[in-house]
DNA sequence: ACGGCTAGCAAGCACCCACTTGCACACATT
DNA sequence: AATGTGTGCAAGTGGGTGCTTGCTAGCCGT
């Protein structure tokens, strides 16, 4: 027989998809068993409860993806800056029915919030210890916050890839170059001494 | 008797708060009936059904709110920048759970995005617009597209605004003067003459 | 060969869902 | 007085939902 590992796994898999395109209401046993191809019964087996279930699922989703990180001494700025930019935004597109299904859940589910938190509250903190870095080497000669340019710049990542999809009409600027076009924005209003 | 528009609109407001905290499939016949105080055959026999009484319900409450507009001609522009920025996010505040939900609806029930899109679109055009006039015044010498930095304020505006509650600690700037520092941001980065 | 583990299948329980029907009551207009 | 309109109430239909129970069958290590 299959080990239990795989079927577990299976359904934790099929879970999140379901849940990321239907929410917690539209998630039902029956829908995650047919879907996984198992009987209902082994789905209560594996997690006891319907809510089990879809908080490992979201849990054990939100683990597989692993945000970018910046160098640790800053070199090429703007190049730098726009992989890691390119990452982010990646990583926003590929979960994008997830990120909008668990914003519309926190209101029902707040215990959610932690779990799609983490990560990106992380890899925001990351970009504001490159950038003071970056200042005081002298690289950046603007003064104040570094974290609103940061903030702005995970904000436009993360709307522009969650709703991408849904409005495509929605962006004035062509898919490719806005990236780009963000960070020189941020580099801009941070001074960066090197132009383009 | 009480006239059947009290009726409707109070089935209208009720839908709308109904489906803003608990969606679509939350939303249910009996739910919107009980909390408006009327007979559950009453939603129906003004409705006919449920998908009606909540595309009408969210087209209703998405035309309740008016986006702010900027002046024709620009004059203090951190100033009223400054002041449609606050009044955006307002609104986006007001109805954050309501876009929570849209957006997450987006994927089951994509006729919805129309309605919740063309005011924000209409309002970033408005500050495309203002912004366009003030180069063209010799005010901003930044070259390049004008779309990045007004894209990036009111994606910054929507992500602040939506997340806001659910993770407080998610946004490393104090609220009140967070707008402030976005604007300041955008005005840098495009190059603003008249420096704070 | 045997016990434990994992799985399938059939059936059922109590509840919620959208929606319908039939009847009665109060009011407003005519 | 008659009519129409908006509403309430009681009941019911067919289906979905979370979850349980009892039973069977295959695979595993010992």
């Amino acid at each position: 027989m299959e080990t239990t590992a795989d079927t577990k796994c299976t359904l934790m898999a099929v879970t999140a998809r379901i849940f990321a395109a239907m929410g917690w209401r539209g998630t039902t046993t029956r829908r995650v068993a047919e879907a996984a191809g198992v009987n209902e019964v082994t789905v209560f087996r594996h997690f006891g409860s319907k809510e089990v279930l879809l908080k490992e699922a979201i849990a054990w989703s939100s683990a597989q993806d692993q945000f970018p990180r910046l160098p640790a001494v800053p070199g090429d700025l703007r190049a730098e800056l726009v992989s890691w930019a390119r990452a982010m935004h990646a990583i926003v597109v590929r979960k994008r029915a997830m990120i909008r299904t668990c914003l519309a859940e926190f209101e029902e589910h707040p215990e959610l919030a932690h779990v799609a938190c983490d990560g990106p509250m992380a890899a925001m903190q990351d970009a504001v210890r490159y950038l003071t870095a970056a200042r005081a080497a002298g690289r950046l000669t603007a003064p104040g916050a570094i974290e609103a340019p940061v903030v702005m710049l995970m904000d436009t990542l993360f709307m522009e890839g969650v709703i991408g999809d849904v409005m495509p009409e929605c962006s004035p600027i062509a898919g490719d170059q806005a990236i780009e076009l963000f960070v020189d924005v941020v580099l801009r209003a941070m001074g960066a001494t090197e132009e383009r």
